[in-house]
DNA sequence: CCTATAGTTAGCTTCATGGCTAACCAATTG
DNA sequence: CAATTGGTTAGCCATGAAGCTAACTATAGG
């Protein structure tokens, strides 16, 4: 009976980490054996290797081995997977601003037409 | 002597949550109290709270409280930053993929110069 | 074959996270 | 004023995350 974290969890998790930013920013630019994506880190090999364990079980990150040389890549699919999410978010978001908007333009028309009682039918309880 | 998580450390590690998502997602609908937020969730107040406080400190989340009730809401701002970093990684990545591209277009154009050894002054060295 | 290289496994600490209960304010409301 | 409601503080516990060392495996190179 496994946790059965989602997806998102574990993308936000591994990106949470200042180490492992570093690494996928370096993935961007080309794939990278596992010593070279160490060697810029003050960090013993074991550590690291956690890191990227972690980025490859949020599929982040993509290794295969041959000879003794793991090498690591970008999978973009989960990166697009949490842009997504902000994307989704900031969409609902905007709708909401739009009809706030949209709200207070028809304040702005109603406190108009209580200002300037002629010409236009009177509304009762305007302030 | 803190530890100086950096702003997009707060705001990722903040949505690896699916609670802490939840209430995101919520709050992007519309201010609510903290009674109203907590309200879907199987869980004590005091741990609701923490989530809260974890999303105020993030960046995310403003509230303030009036009479007994405490109204929450979305800051966009940190949403935004943690979408901007998602964009630079992407725009970096897809440079490289044009590059790449660029590069099998010119394997292509060799190969094809190779094939065809007429006409054309012949390159020394092709395979 | 021997040695150095590149990762890997195992096991240990320490601290942060996410949950709980119990008790405690402080505004509303009857 | 008494009781309810809405939130807060304090403190406990279990788990997991992030780091380390030491010892091991398996290729590559001399």
């Amino acid at each position: 009976m496994a946790n059965q974290l989602s997806r998102l969890d574990q993308v936000f998790a591994a990106l949470a980490d200042p180490t492992r930013r570093a690494i996928v920013m370096r993935l961007c630019a080309g794939e990278a054996s596992v010593g070279e994506l160490a060697d810029p880190f003050d960090m013993a090999l074991p550590s690291f290797m956690k890191h990227i364990h972690v980025l490859e079980t949020s599929g982040l990150v993509l290794s295969e081995k041959s000879g003794r040389v793991r090498t690591c890549r970008l999978s973009p699919d989960a990166l697009v997977g949490a842009e997504d999410w902000f994307q989704q978010q900031r969409a609902i978001w905007e709708a909401r601003l739009d009809r706030f908007e949209a709200y207070v333009m028809k304040l702005k028309k109603e406190r108009a037409a209580a200002k300037r009682p002629s010409r236009t039918t009177r509304k009762k309880g305007a302030e």
